[in-house]
RNA sequence: GGCCCCUUGGUCAAGCGGUUAAGACGCAGCCCUCUCAAGGCUGAAUCAUGGGUUCGAUUCCCGUAGGGGUCACCA
């Protein structure tokens, strides 16, 4: 009996590798063209960490031509979680991520090198799991988890490195005989790696962001195919990326580690080894301490919060390009029209340790993202939020026509306003402007210098009686409310005031946070000419009798 | 604990043996201005630490400290 009968009775079954390697040949792509994937487990979970790297692999696939594919990774059964596969679909949907191949819903993909849910490639981790055991380079393995458990205390209170490796590797020396025979008579048994490494000896490894990276060699025996059939991460990881000819391997940083167990891994399956890039995670400042965001801790870990919050999509994405490549964000400046595709981007740039998230730099981002979408976008944004997570917004829009012109205001010109970070601030920001909310509802008048209530009514009369006129251009309109300042005792001009205070009451911005105030409700608001010719002479007329009664 | 990686202002960071150590966010002040947002200008603020190597170290080497990762039949 040889290693091919121990390989026959084990997976009696399993095609020739060779089938594979004919079935996913090589791709035909320009030159330097990156294949690389999104690979995550099917929790519909997506992580902003998760997010960051399908954005960099995306745009590093996309700027050389190359493949970008989306591949579940399911083989951990008590992970799965019903639709888990369509949650990160969507996510990456929303985030305008779009793989060229992989999983496009729950269960249908698209793409030549499939099936691209690994519990459903079983067949083929089995045929190279064969091939291995072929050739002397896995071997079945008996112990039970408690035994595997056993060892690791023996070494542990021997105070030596854990695993199963070398001599306590006790199943690697069976004859072909013995495990035959364990294996007919029914013994449970699971496939491990029969590792030819020495830790004593030192790999030298180049990874694109990390670096120069020296390891010890991996002298573990890892299981690669489990009790259920299924294999582990690392073997899967093997032999999926060799048939998918991934070209660069881009994954959060926490899989470095294991870089000397699948390069030989690689090697012992006779494949050639993709290139590694390994990203550091993104961090949260928790009480001083850096710390991974915690999908359990914080909220902004997940992609879905800004969603909800109503950052866009495209903020989302320049900010963590920015953290990708701090270039970045020096290229935006120069190039502000720009699609962020164009950047050129580059994956030994990012950066060796792990950035601390920033919320307010994200929300001003985003703030310049906003300002230079025109009113219609913006209103086609902000119904989308708003029908999803508030109606009330949602009911102000309903009237588009006017609605534009609100976001109209101090839009569309050279220098936009730069007022709104997230679309959970528009509702606040507008509501004042249609008058169903504005009129019908209390307000709360707060003046600021003119407090007199009377001086305000006799203000607001002789402005409705002799100044107001909707027809008025900006600067005949303006010349009015000086008039109206200097009638009350107000400078015409700050200047003026400011010069000589004692000659005067105040000054023209004093008067016209007095109209400000009784037309808004605030005394912070846009261009107030804007505003009133947005809402019409009859809403003025109102509103000023309103702030009088 | 073993192994591996990291350390430039509060934050993101350029830098790659000689620099007044960029830039951005944030902060402060000023300017502009009818208010606010924005914009313009100015400012405060950084090379973890100790040794080397060198004419010269933020940059190269070693140690120390601090941080992170990893050591599963989870990914």
């Amino acid at each position: 009996m040889n290693y091919k009968d121990l390989a026959d009775l084990i997976f009696p079954n399993a095609k020739e590798i060779s089938y594979y390697e004919e079935k996913y040949p090589e791709r035909n792509l320009p030159e330097g063209a990156i294949v690389s994937r999104f690979a995550p487990s099917p929790t519909g979970f997506v992580h902003i960490g998760g997010l960051y790297q399908a954005l960099v692999a995306r745009e590093v696939t996309k700027r050389t031509g190359g493949v970008f594919f989306l591949r579940v990774e399911d083989t951990d059964q008590k992970r799965e979680v019903e639709n888990g596969v369509t949650g990160i679909v969507n996510s990456l949907k929303d985030f305008d991520i779009l793989p060229d191949e992989g999983m496009v819903t729950e269960t249908e993909e698209k793409g030549n090198y499939g099936p691209y849910k690994q519990s459903l490639r079983k067949e083929i981790y089995e045929a190279y799991a064969k091939y291995l055991i072929e050739q002397g380079k896995a071997y079945p393995c008996f112990c039970t988890s408690e035994e595997v458990e056993e060892i690791r205390q023996k070494q542990e209170a021997a105070k030596i490195r854990p695993g199963y490796y070398g001599i306590w590797a006790k199943c690697r020396n069976l004859s072909v005989e013995e495990a035959a025979e364990k294996i007919k008579n029914g013994e449970k048994y699971i496939i491990r790696f029969k590792s030819p490494g020495r830790e004593d000896r030192k790999i030298k490894h180049h990874d694109i962001i990390k670096g120069n990276v020296d390891f010890p060699e991996n002298d573990q025996d890892i299981v690669i195919i489990k009790a259920d059939g299924l294999p582990t991460y690392h073997f899967a990881h093997a032999v999926d990326d060799h048939l998918m000819r991934t070209t660069h391997v881009i994954r959060s940083d926490e899989w470095l580690s294991s870089v000397p167990l699948h390069l030989q891994l690689f090697q012992e399956l006779g494949f050639k080894t993709p290139k590694y890039a390994h990203i550091s995670p993104i961090m949260k400042n928790d009480n001083g301490n850096k710390r991974k965001l915690s999908k359990r801790k914080d909220p902004e870990a997940a992609v879905s919060y800004y969603k909800e919050q109503g950052i866009p999509v495209n903020a989302v994405k320049e900010y963590l390009l920015n953290i990708a490549n701090s270039t970045f964000e020096n290229w935006r400046r120069a190039n502000p029209d720009k699609d962020m595709d164009e950047f050129d981007f580059q994956l030994n740039k990012m950066s060796v340790s792990g950035a601390l998230f920033d919320m307010v730099k994200l929300l001003d981002v985003s703030k310049t993202v906003i300002s230079k979408m025109t009113a219609e976008e913006l209103y086609e944004n902000v119904l989308i939020w708003a029908k999803e997570f508030d109606k009330e917004l949602e009911e102000l829009l309903e009237d588009k026509e006017y609605s534009l012109k609100v976001f109209g205001i101090e839009r569309g010109n050279k220098k936009p306003r730069k007022d709104i970070s997230k679309w959970s601030d528009v509702k606040d920001s507008i509501i004042y402007m249609y008058d169903n909310k504005f009129l019908n509802n209390e307000v709360y008048y707060n003046y600021a210098k003119v407090s007199d209530k009377q001086e305000i009514t006799k203000i607001l009369n002789e402005y409705i009686e002799k100044y107001f006129d909707i027809n008025d251009d900006k600067e005949t309109w303006f010349n009015k409310i000086k008039d109206l300042a200097e009638k009350f005792g107000y400078a015409r001009e700050v200047k003026e005031f400011k010069a000589d205070p004692d000659n005067y009451l105040g000054h023209v911005g004093d008067i016209s946070t007095v109209l400000r105030v009784a037309l808004t409700g605030r005394q912070n608001t846009p261009d107030m000419y804007e505003i009133i010719q947005v809402i019409g002479k009859n809403s003025v007329i109102e509103r000023l009798e309103k702030a009088m009664k």
